[in-house]
DNA sequence: TTGCAGTTCAAACATGCGTTTGATACGCTT
DNA sequence: AAGCGTATCAAACGCATGTTTGAACTGCAA
């Protein structure tokens, strides 16, 4: 088991303090948005490390996405009903996808579903088809085989889109609600709601 | 009554010119992403216009946006149930939202959700404010005033979050359906999936 | 010590950006 | 015709960006 290590500490060599680096900035300001010197300030390394290292900006943001398919969120889960299986995806969702629990490689990704880059074919392929793959079969545990495939799909969209709101439309809804904050008690009720929400919405759509 | 006019035709006035295009471009790239050579290029005028017409890239900016309430969207419909009235407002958001009826005007306010730019602040007050008090009103036609405000603003995103992921992750969404397209016929579907998906949610989780 | 490959560095380079400038053209009144 | 304010233009300015350069440093083998 990889040991729980704090974001705070840095490796000693530059490759690996570059690639934490990128992650943060790339997630914060998105791959235009985020500059070289930038993220070479905050690795506190040389700005021509990237094209030493790296071959460039681009390459860099490619290596900082770690290609890696997200094996544990879309792993097979066999206990509990399909409407506990499903509620625990969106949990563990949400969950990811809120402040606290998102590491600055989520943020990356999540950024990617709104504001494409050069990266968006690798993304696409890696984490999002297999990440909707993964929610279709939870949703057809659901309504069962005989529902058509694409008010399944549009299921999948609706959860989807409940999940990502929260997070990409978080400093205009900050300015709509200022009361509201997302501490781990509101990301819980959140999505506990969503479940919820998106369970009987499945139902209803599927019982003709 | 407004003629329908062409978006292809372009007015004299160097001006409205330019405003024409800003929308456009800002809508397609966003305030940073938008360049000023860009809008001028479109536009058919002199880089120079921009700070002699206005003053400099984010004035042209606020004054694309034309920052008037849209009353149409938030007009007070009394007719027929709450259930319609709901559904009626989300057919006619997600008309909108989605590629074929929307205007680069729309287009340009639904970048700000995710996309915050400098002209955030207006823009909330203007438009997403009104909006998210009016879908509250809808709701709580549906569910009654007896229902748990922060049960009901959770609703309100569950409705907005539906709508905007359409739009907002149609380029990864294209990438992972290759053969979905928006048609009206599409488009038409997702609405009232979205409304039923909706209702059967709402009513779920205010029903304790 | 010498030589060499691997790293790091300050500095410069080329490009694209928003903006400014000064000249020029146009329309209008006198 | 002369004068004047408005509008447009090509060109340049100042700045930030990604990238390249050539020198300096490091550790290790010969």
């Amino acid at each position: 088991m990889s040991p729980l290590t704090t974001q705070s500490e840095l490796p000693e060599n530059t490759r690996d303090r570059l690639l934490i680096a990128a992650r943060e900035v790339f997630g914060e300001l998105g791959f235009k948005g985020a500059t070289v010197r930038e993220i070479c300030r905050r690795a506190g390394v040389n700005v021509a490390a990237v094209n030493y290292h790296f071959n460039g900006k681009e390459a860099l943001f490619m290596a900082a996405l770690e290609l890696e398919p997200i094996t544990d969120l879309i792993a097979p889960d066999e206990s509990g009903s399909a409407e506990e299986r499903l509620t625990r995806f969106i949990r563990e969702f949400v969950g990811r996808v809120m402040e606290q629990g998102c590491t600055p490689h989520t943020r990356l990704l999540l950024r990617e579903l709104h504001e494409p880059s050069p990266a968006l074919d690798s993304i696409a392929k890696t984490f999002i088809v297999p990440l909707h793959q993964h929610l279709t079969r939870l949703v057809r545990g659901v309504v069962g085989d005989e529902a058509p495939a694409a008010e399944v799909r549009r299921c999948v969209f609706s959860i989807f889109g409940q999940c990502t709101y929260y997070r990409n439309s978080r400093e205009m809804n900050h300015l709509v609600y200022p009361e509201l904050h997302y501490d781990e008690q509101e990301i819980e009720a959140a999505a506990r709601h969503i479940a919820e929400f998106s369970l009987a919405g499945i139902k209803r759509v599927t019982s003709d």
